[in-house]
DNA sequence: GTGAAAGCGCTAACAT
DNA sequence: ATGTTAGCGCTTTCAC
């Protein structure tokens, strides 16, 4: 069923109909009833590449994904980001549109979006400071929103991001709170802007009761099992070990646990753990080891707010730069931790 | 630059540029040179709006996600499967269609892909026994490949799936191997047609020795860390505990292993746990629990092998059901295990 | 308020 | 081997 045979069959000319369906003010209303009628009757769909190739606009909106670093895809959280924005293209009847592409070749591929319209606009994941994208996509002309920041104090696009320095912040406060003093954060990676901020929120945290960390306790590395493990386990083996850990991501927690668990009859019940992004959903308090879920990760939402932000500025023209900080729960697991031995 | 501005340029007609262009024989040697020299300089790249139009070919794929059952989309599982298949799209130059839709609108979804033609082909994710989607899609005429299998011996449309019976018996003979007699199974939802053959894996490998399980250490439940947790606390708790388990993921594997390390002191070293889903990237075999990967997963070999199964029947026309078992490796962590007490 | 006709950028008969 | 022409299904002037 075309626009053609549905004209057709209703004896009017094409124009009328597709003026109709796309609610034009000059069209009749008894006529517009009878043609939405017909429309959806036989349900008649437009075909979204003829509307697209005479309207100039492709509905859909881009994700470029590097694949030969794999942490983005592997990341739960780029999953639960996705299915946010995806939720709000889907009622805003847009398509989205997943590129798969070996980092060295994604400049390549959002030259080749633009080029070929193929997208409307296209939202920028895992920014590093001064990510060249950001120039490579204003001077392409096309319309994007980061989800996170390509650097401090920058303010000439659109972003939205979750107030990463704060979470940390408050997370290190909640556990000085509880009278921990030696507090380990393990971090991704620091040249990653996610990661440089919270650093920042941790120590700030200690400047504000004019003490300072451990050096030895702050590590950053790959966002793994791994990493985490590995870090956790050196240090808790160390002669003055953390009895309380920070921790950047959900899988690097789980190797943080790992370590803890190895180290379970030293420790006894002393030691905390705070996660970041969505670790509530993956790993409840546990009875052996108390954990305290910092940061109610918001990523879903956060992908919903990106699309609903890049739709805005085409639907808009406005490019007018807008941004959005989350803040991020602070959701204490049911047992409230304990305090260190000796402590306050 | 569109068609017209190259073949002006060149003094050719748009139809010799597009010939040229997409390799028809037609087209003198010389010509095609001085064309596709041309095109590269002037950065050219044809509007697939345009070229879809008049082809009738959409060159997108469909990977259509329910959300209102979140396990979907969080499990890190989809994200490589959808990775894997992103890349063979890319390497063909085809797009990847997402949608996320609610459960509810699945069908509807489908529909609407086929009636706009806005796809040449889809991807059905997690297929039940006797999955409606399947007949539907073959009643559109929508080509299709199902990663899984919607029940036994069905071979009326393509599939592309993991051996999941013979992993599990494959886990469960490793661990009779090692001596233990009392392996639990925590599987997922027995609906779901993976699960069902998992557990008939594990029955199997009792069978095959003239033993059977104890039906109080097989359950199925919500792939979560909580009933992972719960399940295994449970057994753990029982007067006549569980040696070794095997799970049925990753997610369910960290409750697992909360739960053991509850139990840990009852247990010593005497539990071993055997993991389905690429448990390996995000378990290594730990210090204190032995952890024994038993099925590396190869869900991202099975993304490429889905989509390019369903690039070749779209290319061919060819739609002869063509089936895919994937035999996933028993990988086995550094440790060999401990045998349970008193084992022969 | 409705319609005729041109055009979006490309491909595919049908010439030559 | 190359060009001419007519679409693909829709929107959008422009005219009535």
């Amino acid at each position: 069923m075309k626009l053609k045979d549905l004209s057709l069959l209703l004896g009017l000319s094409q124009t009328t109909v597709s003026r109709a369906l796309n609610d034009y003010p000059e069209v009749n209303e008894a006529t517009r009833k009878r043609v939405k009628a017909a429309a959806l009757a036989h349900n008649y769909r437009p075909n979204p590449r003829a509307k697209s190739l005479a309207t100039g606009r492709s509905m859909a909106i881009g994700h470029v994904i590097p694949i030969s670093t794999k942490h983005e895809i592997v990341n739960p959280v780029f999953a639960d980001f996705i299915a946010g924005a995806g939720e709000v293209y889907s009622r805003n009847s847009h398509d989205m549109l997943l590129s798969m592409v070996p980092d060295v070749e994604e400049e390549l591929t959002y030259r080749d979006l633009a080029a070929k319209a193929s997208v409307d606009g296209v939202i920028v994941h895992g920014p590093k400071p001064n990510d060249s994208r950001i120039s490579l996509l204003q001077s392409l002309g096309l319309p994007f929103v980061v989800h996170g920041r390509a650097s401090d104090g920058d303010t000439g696009y659109s972003w939205v991001d979750v107030n990463n320095r704060r979470s940390f912040e408050r997370a290190a406060n909640f556990l000085m709170d509880l009278g921990h003093r030696r507090i380990a954060l393990i971090n991704g990676l620091e040249f990653m802007d996610f990661a440089q901020r919270r650093k920042d929120g941790f120590l700030d945290a200690f400047s504000q009761r004019g003490l300072s960390p451990d050096p030895a306790l702050m590590v950053a590395g790959e966002m793994t099992e791994e990493f985490g493990y590995r870090s956790a386990h050196r240090m808790l083996a160390g002669t003055n070990p953390p009895t309380a850990f920070t921790v950047s991501s959900m899988i690097m927690a789980i190797g943080v646990r790992r370590a803890i668990g190895d180290a379970g009859k030293k420790m006894g019940r002393d030691v905390s753990v705070v996660i970041h992004d969505d670790a509530l959903s993956y790993l409840p308090n546990g009875a052996d080891i108390p954990i305290f879920t910092a940061t109610k990760s918001s990523v879903h939402l956060a992908g919903q707010l990106c699309a609903q932000a890049l739709l805005d500025i085409i639907q808009s023209g406005d490019t007018t730069p807008q941004h959005t900080l989350l803040e991020s729960e602070l959701t204490v697991g049911e047992s409230t931790g304990p305090a260190p031995k000796g402590a306050s």
